[in-house]
DNA sequence: CACATCCATGCCGCCAGGTTATGAACGCAG
DNA sequence: CTGCGTTCATAACCTGGCGGCATGGATGTG
């Protein structure tokens, strides 16, 4: 018998959720298209996998041998889908490259340039994750390396190599009258509200937040956002302020934003990680190789 | 991203022929159907998967990752598949048997008004599984227990009792110059075609080919059948005659066919079979049980 | 008794999969 | 060289299923 893997996790959000509701809005679908998928399910097995109830739908005892079963298949077709994924790159020589916002500055342009020296021939895809994907996609193996500020969650278990360190600012609506000042230090934007990345995020989020700096004084989220231009039009738009790495002013300059050196708060990092699987790879250390070559002097 | 199952198996298909047009024949399918199919798959996966020429279909670097990956996940999912609809017919108080032709003859209801007896409240639920599937579907955990002729293939691996013997006799069309004859020995029809199970069943075929007893001397092959009814039909319109437990007279007589004894071959057992996992279920137990109480005396 | 919250149903538009028929490229035999 | 058979690709068409909206029915709650 023959399934789609979109109709077993439809099952698997029902049975987890135990609300037909729930789940439906969990899956960005409507909740009759829901209904009818799941008694299509259990007509296709010939086995009732829920009970209903207005209180929402419970698992039969088939239905939970079926939940036992249904997420390490899911589980092993995005493996399946990842290796097969990364041998295309492989065979068509592309390196896959993650980051999330600025990568690595001016620094980047200089590593891709050593790497295509290293390795004619291949080419360099860089892939911009989205911030509730702290790793930019190296954690799943949709990329091969990655290009990240420290620190972010899940970092223990990735070999992490510091390439720049910079200093942090704040970001500011221009509108903002501490905008007119050169030097603003942190303990002054306590209260302001601040425009965070997703909780997802974890210690990233925190570092961002400069919890750290803060010594308990809690920060206030005046909006969550999922990507650099999203932060930046609600800071424009006056939810909050933001800590941004100072090269932000040079990548991300904008209408109705402001950036002001700030003091108080510890610099920025950036560096290049990767699995300890990859160490073997040949390709992935020739691009580590080309970070650490366009950090250390050799500057044009 | 999703897929269907039978995508995966279309794309196994094709892997393992190497040829569109041979996959499409053996999934009963069109051959344009299938390369749609295939280059959708591509697109999805945004990955070249075979390299197409004249003489067929190679499959490419990351087409061998996916072929790899995608069997593994088919037989995964077979095998949830029947936890759930095994879980299904114990949670409903069923018992799935298996048979291939006959079952146990004129003992098989009293087998399962003894097992009734002995668990009030389940329902057996008999399945005749077709000849290309020698163990009726214990093998693939389609049923639970199975009622089967000796010998056939895989029977090693399974607990296996026999609970009745009796002669085999031959089945042959009404007008064959024999069937007027009251008795006939074996040798006397090694030249005559035979109406032969399918190849797949090995053992059991050769059995019920006679082969054992033919000393050398070959089987002719005048019809292949997957089920007692074809066979039938096969023999009563003179493809061949045919080998068969003594109680095919009574339970399959039909216009056109002869029964008559047979000298000269051994005879047919039937016995009761489960997998060696299935000796810890009770209710399998109780099956087995009733199976040797209805045997073993006590007759009406 | 009205209301909220479940899930089920009916209707409709659209897409994806299948089929048949046909085309294009190539190898092979006469 | 030419016709034939093989391969896969393309085009036109039909149908079934999926998803969305609106609504209904059952059940507990203020």
């Amino acid at each position: 018998m023959d399934v789609d893997t979109r109709l077993l996790r439809y099952f698997a959000a029902v049975a987890e959720e135990g609300h037909l509701t729930r789940a439906a809005q969990r899956l960005y679908v409507s909740q009759p298209a829901l209904t009818k998928q799941i008694r299509q399910l259990e007509a296709q097995l010939g086995v009732q996998l829920f009970t209903r109830s207005r209180s929402g739908m419970a698992l039969t005892e088939p239905g939970r041998a079926l939940a036992a079963g249904v997420p390490g298949l899911l589980a092993g077709w995005d493996e399946v889908l990842r290796d097969t994924r990364g041998a295309a790159a492989r065979a068509e020589r592309v390196l896959r490259v993650g980051f999330l916002a600025s990568a690595a500055n001016e620094l980047t342009p200089r590593i891709i340039a050593a790497f295509t020296r290293r390795r004619p021939g291949w080419r360099v895809d860089m892939r911009q994750g989205s911030w509730s994907e702290p790793t930019a996609g190296l954690r799943d193996g949709d990329v091969d390396v990655a290009l990240l500020r420290l620190p972010f969650p899940g970092q223990e278990e990735l070999r992490v190599e510091v390439l720049l360190t910079e200093p942090r600012c704040v970001v500011l609506p221009s509108s903002h009258p501490l905008a007119a000042r050169d030097e603003i230090a942190f303990q002054e934007l306590w209260d302001e509200p601040v425009v965070a990345p997703v909780p997802e995020t974890g210690q990233w989020r925190d570092y961002w937040l400069g919890t750290e700096e803060r010594v308990g004084h809690p920060a206030r989220i005046g909006a969550v956002t999922e990507n650099p231009d999203e932060w930046l039009t609600a800071v424009a738009n006056g939810y909050g302020i933001a800590l941004a790495p100072e090269s932000a002013a040079r990548f991300y300059p904008r209408p109705g934003i402001t950036y002001r050196p700030l003091t108080g708060i510890s610099p920025s990092q950036v560096g290049v990680v990767r699995p300890a699987a990859a160490e073997a790879d040949p390709v992935v250390r020739d691009f580590v190789s080309s970070c650490r070559e366009c950090v250390t002097g050799e500057e044009p």
